[in-house]
DNA sequence: CGTATGCAAATCAGA
DNA sequence: ATCTGATTTGCATAC
């Protein structure tokens, strides 16, 4: 009786959400963590911790205090429940290989969560939780078919698996980065691969930067194996694509990083025709003419908000508080926009 | 010194 | 097509 939340966790949690409780030790980084024993015993906590998971609907399930609020179509009203095609019992034991999810409903029951069990792992979807703590904002991803948790967790070994090659090379995230971009006449930075090692980064970002990397390992090895010395090797790296220079011209070294994304979309690269797709993006986020007006009220007031004005103004609103910093950080591109248009 | 992170800018993308 | 919420990325700098 338990539930797996595999995801990748860059930070800590909300102190006084109940999620936290059930990670014993949360440290600073945990690349990959998989919760066992999340265990519904306590029903109206896990119902908590299940809402707190609830990518677009936080704190808003928090009330239901029985395992139902986990169960698949949690709001279906029981004669639907039982005449429809599949029926899920309204409680039930948790298994090993159920997996968290988001249930979206047509029907205005959306946020709420479903189990996704053996017999639908098929359906597509994805959790993020977007919780904020101290001054980090941090993802959680949420696989919920086998095939999403096969390739997080590939992921996550091909992270690990990475700094210590990376390591071992003697290179520094900042060596990387520079060797990378020229390896692909992209920019590329140290952040990035600080992000990617840590998995700081959304999955399909992930998914996206990995090919680059590996490249870059493949390389480093073929480099390491001719002799050149670790300490030499990101120089090396660099001039060895310097001598490529009739194709690598001053032009596409230029080029952004967007833009090597536009091709490789282009070319179905990180598109899979088949199978699971994982979201790429939270759904956007609708404000009601009254939380529109509080928000431009306090930003007014205050434009840039710290932690715990953050999370009163999302609180008066009744939103998450990354939904809101979101919020700030857009209106204040708005002004600057406008401030460069106006001179 | 190397790595991690808050913020802004640019861009993507949904309503 | 526009407005604006969401994401990606790099800079500056904190750690």
């Amino acid at each position: 009786m338990s539930v797996d939340l595999i995801g990748f966790v860059g930070g800590r949690f909300i102190p006084n959400v109940t999620i936290h409780e059930y990670f014993r030790d949360p440290p600073s980084i945990i690349p990959r963590r998989t919760m066992k024993n999340l265990s519904p015993d306590n029903s109206a906590e896990f119902s908590s911790a299940v809402n707190f998971c609830a990518g677009n609907n936080f704190g808003k399930i928090s009330a239901r205090t029985d395992a139902d609020a986990v169960c698949e179509k949690p709001l279906v009203s029981e004669e639907k429940r039982h005449s429809g095609r599949q029926t899920f019992p309204s409680k039930r034991i948790l298994h090993d290989e159920d997996v968290l999810a988001p249930y979206t409903s047509t029907s205005g029951a959306d946020g709420a969560i479903s189990l996704h069990t053996e017999q639908t792992r098929n359906r597509v979807s994805e959790l993020a939780i977007l919780p904020i703590e101290g001054e980090t904002i941090q993802k959680v991803a949420l696989t919920t078919t086998r095939d999403d948790r096969m390739e997080l967790e590939d992921l996550a070994d091909f992270a690990e698996s990475f700094v210590r090659q990376r390591t071992k090379f003697g290179v520094t995230q900042a060596n990387v980065a520079s060797a990378v971009g020229l390896l692909n006449g992209i920019n590329f930075c140290q952040t990035t691969v600080s992000r990617f090692e840590t998995m700081n980064l959304s999955l399909s970002n992930m998914r996206k930067l990995r090919p680059l990397l590996e490249e870059w390992l493949i390389y480093a090895e073929t480099m390491t194996a001719n002799g050149c010395s670790t300490r030499d090797l990101p120089r090396v790296l660099s001039r060895s694509v310097f001598k490529q220079g009739t194709e690598m011209d001053s032009d596409s070294r230029s080029h952004k990083i967007t833009q090597a994304d536009h091709s490789a979309s282009a070319a179905g690269q990180f598109v899979s025709a088949s199978g699971p797709c994982l979201r790429k993006r939270r759904s956007r986020t609708n404000y009601n003419v009254l939380q529109r007006e509080t928000l431009e009220a306090f930003f007014k007031q205050t434009p840039y908000p710290d932690k715990e004005t953050l999370t009163n103004i999302a609180a008066a609103v009744n939103l998450h508080p990354y939904i809101v910093k979101t919020w700030f950080c857009n209106r204040r591109q708005k002004v600057h926009k406008e401030e460069r248009c106006g001179s």
